[in-house]
RNA sequence: GCGGACGUGGCUCAGUUGGUAGAGCAUCACCUUGCCAAGGUGAGGGUCGCGGGUUCGAAUCCCGUCGUCCGCUCCA
């Protein structure tokens, strides 16, 4: 399918469906924010579920932590937010166009229409959203809305390292939302101001740290593999000397091919001891680890994977979504891997009667502890199938009149469209192998 | 923020030179139907993004504003 015309029906289906919402939408939007709705909010769970059952579950070696967006002022002091998170901004009087201040060639000649000295004064411009914590709006009483998890993390190295006993080389894991005055929002949910994401700051001793951070650009784009995403619309692209962070001396952003171009999905940073050392200056404590295997104490180097909710989604729907033709008529279907399809199985009766109702909702209510499921008796069967299948569905079981005397039922499958005859006794089973990975 | 395009029922769109809104799909009900978007009948749903203005009268013209998309820029 033509890449632009994926984009537009992802969104369209997204909308349809009732995925995702523009916010404030009675009220004509709010730029930028967005409401995941019933569907919604089923996929984009699953998604943080798989990234912790991977992250946290599956490994000894990794904590979580739920920290608090509002945090004490000194904290973006100490991490250079309120410093570095600035860009200065001008705008080319002759040609409109914006730049960076400090990207701009020395001989003041403007990139674009090659005018000299047309530059406006460049603006500073600080992407950490103010608020005021208390009733009085002074100075004082400054606060920000955290741009990152990461320091929510930094700042609890201490706790979370003496509490769980865990020693290096370890990670803290976290899932949270962030906000960031982007200048420019876009993409649908792609770059948002509020936007969710999945950190895991990896603590290592400090001659390790490269072979660390080798080791999670491996492992990240595995994880993205591993629950569907092709292989060819992933590549791990390491940033240019001047455009790292001011926190880090080696990134790589593993880039999704977004139907507009490559586009980043996670970013994979290598931020070495600059945060606890930073932390340690701004709070006068010591954050260092004590080695008493090797007798020796240090700063510990951190590997930071950090990976936006959002914009996993929408990869993860833009990979999925296909078209087929089936007997002339088009199917559409997300091939969404099982561990995040919205619903994981739908009942169906074959039609509406009063026979076959009481068994649907029998083994509705025999799947519904262990299943995500949808109930659903409104239409022809076929329509029903292609409902679920625009969904992401990956199994339908379907209750006929034979259920009524052989008490099995059929489990039709999302891609293949193949049927199996199941015991209705054995349903769960049958579907617990199916739907693992 | 700047430049460009756009904004009509849930979705896709039509609305002729301004005369107070239509279609298909979708949804719901009933009938029919018995494994891949079948058929019939009926129903609900739009102050045409929002706010002003011009006009006897505006979805149609003008201004402002909000939002979406593309580019510059930025980032998870």
């Amino acid at each position: 399918m033509a890449k632009p015309d994926l984009m537009e029906r992802v969104v369209n289906l997204s909308k349809r469906r009732g995925l995702v919402f523009p916010s404030s939408e009675i009220y004509g939007g709010f730029r930028s924010t967005w409401d995941y709705g019933p569907l919604g909010v089923l996929l984009k769970r699953n998604v943080k579920d798989a990234w912790w059952r991977s992250m946290v579950q599956l490994r000894d070696d990794i904590v979580g932590l739920d920290s608090a967006i509002l945090m004490h002022p000194r904290v973006w002091e100490a991490s250079g937010h309120v410093q570095a998170f600035t860009d200065p901004l001008v705008d080319c009087r002759n040609c409109k166009e914006r730049f960076r201040a400090d990207h701009l060639p020395e001989s003041g000649a403007c990139p674009n229409c090659g005018a000299k000295g047309e530059f406006t004064e460049a603006r500073r411009f600080n992407l950490m959203f103010k608020t005021h914590v208390g009733p009085v709006e002074d100075e004082a009483s400054v606060a920000y809305l955290r741009p990152e998890t990461a320091q929510g993390i930094f700042v609890n190295f201490l706790n979370v390292q003496t509490t769980s006993r865990k020693k290096p080389p370890f990670g803290i894991a976290q899932i949270g939302k962030a906000f960031r005055n982007e200048i420019t929002p876009g993409n649908f949910i792609f770059r948002t101001r509020e936007f969710e994401v999945m950190e895991m700051e990896y603590f290592v001793p400090p001659e390790d740290g490269p072979r660390w951070y080798e080791y999670w650009c491996q492992e990240r784009l595995r994880w993205f593999v591993d629950l569907g995403i092709p292989e060819d619309e992933l590549r791990l692209r390491p940033h240019d000397p001047d455009e790292l962070s001011h926190y880090s001396t080696g990134t790589s952003d593993i880039e999704f091919a977004y139907p507009w171009g490559w586009g980043e999905l996670e970013g994979v940073a290598n931020r070495t001891d600059y945060d606890l050392r930073r932390h340690s200056e701004y709070s006068g404590q010591d954050l260092s680890y004590y080695d008493q295997d090797a007798d020796r104490r240090y700063i510990p180097h951190v590997i930071e994977p950090a990976l936006g909710a959002d914009r996993c989604m929408l990869a993860f729907l833009l990979a999925a979504y296909h078209e087929e033709e089936v007997r002339g008529e088009k199917r559409t279907l997300l091939r969404l891997d099982p561990r995040l399809a919205p619903v994981a199985v739908a009942v169906l009766p074959l039609s509406r009667n009063e026979r076959l109702n009481p068994v649907a909702h029998e083994v509705a209510d025999l799947l519904r502890p262990r299943f995500m499921i949808d109930l659903d008796d409104a239409g022809s069967i076929g329509r029903r199938y292609r409902r679920q299948d625009e969904v992401g569905t990956p199994r339908c079981v379907t209750v006929d009149f034979d259920t009524l005397d052989d008490r099995a039922v059929t489990v039709r499958d999302r891609d293949s469209m193949s049927q199996d005859r199941i015991p209705i006794d054995k349903l769960v089973q049958h579907l617990e192998e199916q739907l693992s990975a």
